[in-house]
RNA sequence: GCCCGGAUGGUGGAAUUGGUAGACACGCAGGACUUAAAAUCCUGUAUCCUUUAAAGAUGUGCGGGUUCAAGUCCCGCUCCGGGUACCA
């Protein structure tokens, strides 16, 4: 074999080895500590993998290697998100099965990890796609339905605890305790001794308002152009977060999922993660508790009352108005006969606008008075009901009670509607309240009767107790965080494991399940707009009941995995107990920031649910989280104007005597010279070397992104994109000269004919054609040099974009470890010889900032720290097996194929990944003596070399004996001699 | 608007509890080897003044402060990135 540093051939042979003896293959061992790594579960997209992709997992491979030789039983297992939207839209478009492309995806993503050498044990490998595995999201999903929430024990029991509760009791309606703890939800009265009475849809029904997977109808972010509803954090910024489709708001009857019951707790439970503080925050922000009270306005002539939420109840007497949300189920009802016209006129403009335009526009303030009075409770007197926008309908009680003086938004719409603003809180001198609101949770009330004097905490609470004694209200806690809408009307999901008989949602029983996803002649909706599913032939149970036509959202099969993985084979239950009490949880979870709100939630919700039914022994699924930074792409791109914008371009007619259109061309006029078109160019493309032709007319260019294949610094290959990209009849202006249909005129100006594109960075995507894949670096460099380079761009969790500047140095640090072993003629040179002292101090010096970079996952500084070992030992001329072995094992979690190869050549048995991680011994880094840097006045002078034992006296007698410090200190007495001992000396003057 | 993170040479970045700013690498410049190239090796490389060297001055986004000593701590800003958004 050749000893020249061949990657190619080095991690071929290791791979196979690796498959060969199962070297990845984890088995509960109990004589060893168990440790868990877990990669956010990748799902397959067509694309696939880009540099981007590794970063997280290059990290979680070292980690895991590490422990491994270490002495722990790790456990690193990956698998696959398979259902989801992008194989089914391209279902839609193709007609392919999306079960085929997502087979493909996945076997192109697999060749791809498997290039990189990671330490994934595959016998694990999961697929929620694969009925085995969905077989037990729909177990799970069953399991949900059983349940409710007990808000007395906080926790999860079978609704038959319920049912019991209801036979006896029945319920209060809303304000009962048992039943609803402090949670807002709508729950009728029953009286006690009613339920037995009911029939069985009465009784199904009133389940439903508590089972944890229930049928509701509510408001839903509804996609039309995907043709299904999209959970909130499916949806950013008014789009959908999957293709940019518009959403808007719509009531359907859809199947849910009661996270809301689980708000405090998964609140509360973030405190004991050793998750990123910017994570919990996230979760904090997006689970929204605020304490306040609710308080009820009676209606005039009615007797109905208004209920709204607020946080600050101290501000009553401020109130000169209530809002309704136009949504609010009340508008019509109390609407007065003047206003009924402009009442519904702004209500179906109000439900007409988009999501997105409701959120461009938060400045405007629109709204209409309803004719309406509500009593103030406690001063009696009369105040105006209005409906705004700005209220939604979907917090609190979707009403609210307008504060102007002390809340910005309602002193906005008072503003705008002359509506009284009535001060309670008294103000800094320096504030205005003409000119804003004063919304500090700080002050003294006035104005305000009882209040009056209190600081707002105490008026807080002392407006709370005086509502609850008077009965006008009570002290409650709301949250932001909504109930999941678990129904998608798509095919590639699960199926909802539910049938409907005489109207009632029934569950499958257990042993039914999977429900399997059924076979259909197209991807689309039914001509009634059923959900795909509806197209399923003679899909009924038992030959006679409905299914449910709706599947489950793509995160239903990642909200459990973690649990799949400690026992993915098995058939009677989603993990034998043994395995899950033998890995419990995942210890270290890797992955991206952009899951805070969606599958981390979710996860957290759904594990403790498991928990509280005594499923699971763990309450959350991950005791440590790391995000990786995103790596961006760098696109290319060139400004881009529609022809006929640009004065430069001309449609040039000829008529004859009678008018008639005898001859016309397409011209481009540059420098004052005419260039003639036969036939209308669609796109004018210029070049960043062209632009002072447009300096006169300063259009707004366009941008097209350019595929990075067909730019090579800058410079664009015109012929290779305009086919590529299908702007065959564009022209492509650069200073020099012009491109068209395949042809360059030149201007024979001497400028440059180049097509010159710009930069940006972006995120990296399929769309923008700016994906650089592992693949061909892998290729060129090999995988030990991708996964260096990975970790040596920079710390873990910074984001930046994707440059290969700088791989050169790490694959050359590979060839120079390799000399350390073999000679430049491929001669082993490695010796044993008794390694020196400063020998020893390299590679301990190593093994310790090794050890402790990768604890606390700064990954870079250790590449940085094997460069430094390996130029020193090149210095050193050391070649000794001694030292040389060590290094090999300290090297192996981040370079693993190179450290078997060189493991073997030193004639060790078995794999690398067998070995022991070196011990530290601090002996060797002790040094006798050091280089003290001596400062005046804190600036560095020079350095004098001291005993580490030297008494600072002594130091310091010779400090100021010293020739430099002499010439500082001018004949002057020093005023102090600061010294630390291994530190510095500072003379200050 | 609010919450979080960040700003250090031409570039990516390093710098323990405050203690020699710029490790390591890229790039660049010069040199060695070679017929030549590649590869490899050696030297230099924050900025400014200076022919060079020695020596010095400046220097971690900006303005203040604490300290013998500040990239690091405190106060006030600017800009960039991410999240979130009428949440009452």
């Amino acid at each position: 074999m050749s000893k020249e540093y061949s990657h190619r051939d080095i991690e071929k042979k290791w791979q196979k080895y690796w498959i060969d003896n199962q070297t990845y293959k984890t088995k509960e061992d109990k004589e060893r500590p168990k440790f868990y790594v877990l990669d956010m579960f990748p799902y397959p997209s067509g694309a696939g993998l880009h540099v981007g992709h590794p970063l997280g997992y290059i990290a979680s491979d070292i980690y895991s290697r590490y422990k491994r030789l270490k002495g722990f039983n790790v456990l690193h297992p990956m698998g696959y998100d398979a259902f989801g939207l992008p194989a089914e839209q391209y279902a839609i478009q193709t007609g392919q099965h999306p079960a085929i492309t997502t087979k493909e995806n996945i076997k192109r993503y697999r060749e791809q990890l498997d290039q990189i050498g990671f330490c994934y044990d595959w016998s694990r490998e999961v697929k929620t796609s694969d009925p085995e595995y969905y077989k037990w999201t729909q177990w799970i999903f069953l399991k949900l339905f059983h349940s409710w929430y007990n808000p007395i024990s906080q926790k999860a029991e079978s609704i038959e605890t319920l049912i019991n509760h209801l036979e006896k009791n029945g319920c209060s309606g809303a304000g009962d305790q048992f039943l609803s703890g402090n949670v807002e939800t709508e729950i009728p009265k029953l009286e006690p001794g009613v339920w037995k009475t009911l029939s069985e849809k009465e009784q199904q029904d009133f389940l439903m308002h508590f089972r944890l997977a229930y049928l509701a109808e509510s408001f839903v972010n509804w996609c039309p152009a995907l043709g299904t509803v999209l959970a909130n954090d499916e949806v950013k910024d008014g789009v959908s977060e999957r293709g940019g489709y518009p959403v808007e708001r719509k009531l359907m009857m859809q199947w849910s999922l009661r996270i809301t019951v689980y708000a405090e707790r998964l609140l509360n439970d973030l405190d004991q993660l050793d998750w990123t503080e910017s994570l919990k925050d996230s979760q904090r922000n997006w689970i929204g508790k605020s304490t306040g009270a609710s308080v009820f306005f009676p209606l005039k002539d009615s007797t109905k009352k208004i209920e709204v939420f607020t946080t600050r109840p101290d501000t009553l007497y401020g109130v000169s108005y209530l809002t309704l949300a136009p949504e609010h189920e009340w508008v019509a009802e109390i609407t007065s006969a003047e206003q009924k016209q402009a009442v519904e006129e702004y209500v179906a403009f109000a439900k007409n606008r988009s999501e997105r335009e409701r959120m461009a526009d938060v400045k405007k303030v629109s709204g209409v008075f309803s004719g309406a009075f509500a009593i103030h409770p406690l001063t009696g007197k009369e105040i105006p009901v209005w409906i705004g926008d700005y209220v939604l309908a979907g917090y609190g009680t979707g009403a609210v009670m307008a504060v102007p003086a002390h809340d910005s938004r309602d002193f906005a719409f008072a503003r705008h509607f002359n509506l009284p603003i009535l001060q309670v809180i008294e103000t800094p001198s320096s504030h205005d309240l003409n000119e804003a609101s004063w919304d500090e949770k700080s002050g003294k009330l006035i104005n305000s009767d009882f209040l009056n004097g209190l600081e707002v905490k105490e008026a807080i609470s002392a407006m709370i107790h005086h509502l609850e004694a008077k009965g006008f209200g009570k002290g409650k806690t709301n949250y932001r965080l909504r109930d999941a809408i678990f129904g998608r009307q798509r095919y590639w999901g699960e199926p909802i494991p539910i049938y409907y008989k005489d109207g009632i949602a029934c569950p499958l029983k257990e042993e039914e399940l999977p429900l399997l996803l059924p076979e259909i002649d197209k991807y689309l909706p039914t001509e009634t707009g059923e959900p795909p599913l509806g197209r399923a032939k003679d899909w009924k149970y038992q030959g006679k009941y409905e299914y449910e036509l709706s599947t489950m959202p793509g995160w239903a099969g990642s909200s459990w995995y973690f649990l799949r993985y400690m026992d993915p084979g098995n058939p009677t239950a989603l993990a034998s107990e043994e395995a899950l009490k033998y890995w419990q949880q995942v210890d270290l979870y890797l992955g991206g920031s952009e899951h805070a709100t969606g599958h981390l939630l979710y996860v957290r919700f759904w594990t403790k649910f498991l928990f509280d039914l005594g499923l699971i022994p763990v309450n959350e699924p991950a005791k440590k989280l790391i995000n990786q930074g995103m790596i961006q792409g760098m696109s290319e791109k060139l400004k881009k104007l529609e022809p006929s914008r640009s004065k430069l371009y001309n449609v040039v007619g000829q008529t004859n005597e009678k008018g008639d259109l005898v001859d016309s061309y397409y011209e481009l006029l540059i420098d004052g010279k005419q260039y003639k078109f036969s036939s209308r160019p669609s796109d004018l493309f210029i070049s960043e070397n062209a632009l002072h032709y447009f300096e006169s007319e300063k259009p707004e260019f366009t941008a097209s992104n350019v595929d990075i294949s067909f730019v090579e610094k800058a410079v664009v290959n015109v012929p290779g994109f305009s086919q590529a990209h299908h702007y065959e009849n564009a022209i492509f202006l650069t200073a020099g000269g012009f491109w068209y249909k395949g042809d360059f005129t030149s201007f024979g100006n001497g400028q440059s004919e180049e097509m010159i594109s710009y930069q940006e960075v972006e995120k990296m995507s399929k769309s923008k054609y700016n994906v650089v894949t592992p693949d061909s670096i892998v290729d060129h460099y090999g995988a030990d040099t991708l996964r260096l380079y990975e970790m040596f761009l920079g710390p873990l969790e910074q984001s930046k974009p994707w440059s290969t500047q700088g791989i050169e140095g790490v694959h050359r640090f590979l060839k120079r470890l390799w000399r350390l072993f073999y000679d430049a003629d491929g001669n082993w040179i490695v010796n044993d010889n008794q390694p020196e002292k400063a020998e020893l101090k390299s590679l301990h010096k190593t093994i310790r900032k090794v050890g402790e970079d990768i604890e606390n996952f700064s990954f870079n500084t250790s590449v940085s720290t094997f460069m430094i070992c390996v130029n020193e030992l090149m210095d050193l001329k050391c070649n000794k097996r001694a030292i040389l072995k060590d290094l090999v094992v300290v090297v192996s979690p981040y370079a693993p194929h190179i450290a078997e190869e060189l493991w073997q050549a030193l004639g060790e048995q078995g794999s690398v990944t067998e070995a022991n991680f070196p011990v530290f011994n601090p002996e060797f880094l002790v040094e006798d003596s050091f280089s003290y840097p001596i400062s005046i006045n804190g600036k560095h002078r020079t350095n004098i070399e001291f005993s580490l034992n030297a008494d600072p006296k002594e130091v310091e007698k010779t400090v100021l004996k010293d020739e430099i410090v002499i010439k500082w200190l001018e004949g002057k007495a020093p005023k102090k001699v600061i010294f630390v001992k291994g530190k510095i000396v500072n003379v200050v003057i």
